[in-house]
DNA sequence: TCAAAAATAATCAAAAACGATCAAATACGA
DNA sequence: TCGTATTTGATCGTTTTTGATTATTTTTGA
């Protein structure tokens, strides 16, 4: 057993686990424990692992998991039920338009196994798909350090340069008087210029955020083509919106 | 039995196992181990196979499944002080465009208090950069997720939008008689980029790195203002530049 | 925070493999 | 058959790899 033999069942064994410790590979590689670690500083060298005290991990493993804000613990069990009524509109090889909002960032993890292309300004959706099968396309343009996302003129052109299936939005309030709101106009020009440039153009709003009005108002409900939301919504409020004809789901 | 039937036992062998050992082809051939040693020695010259100590392995076996993520940890020490060079380059609100390179990563920290506004491609710089008194720009377009950064035409286009004070880029390969070369061909698209958009354009590199070819050629070091280095570069390479009308520093 | 336990780095010694050199065997042509 | 060239094998000093030992560092749990 040389060296290349050892290195190869190493990388395999990483791929497979993700991490392995070096008397499990001393074991693995009937060898010494002091090779398996002269073996894993070599390849660490190399980039090819990432050392740990008793082993080693993939190098992918090791990059700091960036620290997003999480809003998506706000009302999670709602947004988390959104996401599986959004992602049965989503269809293999689509484009789809994502914001930067706390639902699209759940929605992450349901479809890192699509073969779809998903166009964001959001760093935090970026993050949470990269090496899987969807292709990312990220909008440039200047960070917004709260929002983690991409905001201003570039973004928005940026976005105007693409045409995708579906646009999957979130919003910060919605009310039947006076369509969309937003707490930021950057964050309300993205949300228009993703729907515009969609096919279809789909709201993710759980129930907390209907009928309320935020400080900026910034586009009807027409330009939308239907509201996803949760159970909690009550029926009255259900009917009074389809009466206004608004599509809106929550099941 | 003559060199032409033992080559064909041995690379039949190295297609059937992956590896063997000179005890072993010898054995197999009925022959001595030196004989087997020098067989291997030649046909290792031709590439048909790769030399371990004790035996032999396909060709495709010793090959580095490339990994880019964590490059960083190569040469650590060298790029850290490559940054605090690069660092005396920066001016308070300076605009500069910072390339996906694993020595860019490690300038992050050192700026993170200046005033001062960060182009970039790369998605470790973005994070490594958020609230803090650093405005940042990422360049949009498709992401590579082996490198963490925006590359493709989109990306190309956001930068020739700007216009930076200094340009900050890592590359794979400098040598004096070939100029840049690097792995890859869109990494190679962002490095002139940003060169082109640029007032004053710095390569930084370590000393590794110097008088290595990689596999695309893209630019000539006159394109380029300075190189940065550490102090491992010899004293007798560092003439050879210096003589070549390249303003290369290690101090 | 400290102390025990685990892992590591450093040093050294042994074993295996290697390269160089030379001698023997073999092949080949005149 | 002889002489030469090529290939093969043997020997020996050197290098590489491996493992053992011990001191140091890091982690972990109180």
């Amino acid at each position: 057993m040389n060296f290349q033999m050892r290195k190869q069942i190493i990388l395999q064994t990483l791929e497979q686990k993700d991490s392995a410790d070096v008397k499990e590979l001393a074991g693995l590689l009937h060898t010494s424990e002091i090779t398996v670690r002269r073996d894993l500083a070599l390849l660490a060298e190399k980039g090819l692992l990432v050392r740990t005290h008793g082993g080693a991990v993939r190098p992918g493993l090791a990059k700091d998991p960036v620290s997003f804000i999480n809003k998506a613990a706000v009302n999670q069990a709602q947004k988390e039920y959104i996401c599986q009524l959004a992602l049965r509109e989503i269809n293999e090889g689509d484009t789809i338009f994502m914001d930067c909002g706390s639902t699209t960032f759940l929605l992450c993890p349901l479809i890192r196994h699509l073969s779809i292309r998903v166009v964001t300004n959001s760093l935090p959706v970026v993050n949470a798909l990269l090496d899987c099968d969807v292709t990312i396309n990220m909008a440039g343009g200047e960070i917004d350090s709260k929002r983690q996302a991409a905001h201003g003129l570039m973004a928005v052109e940026h976005i105007h340069r693409y045409k995708a299936d579906l646009a999957l939005l979130g919003v910060d309030g919605i009310s039947l008087a006076n369509g969309l709101s937003a707490n930021s106009e950057t964050e309300a020009e993205m949300t228009v210029a993703m729907a515009a440039n969609a096919r279809r153009a789909i709201l993710l709003c759980d129930s907390s955020k209907l009928e309320k009005d935020k400080y900026f108002r910034f586009a009807p409900l027409s330009q939308f083509d239907s509201i996803l939301t949760d159970q909690k919504i009550t029926p009255a409020l259900l009917a009074l919106y389809r009466q206004a004809g608004v599509n809106i789901y929550n099941v």
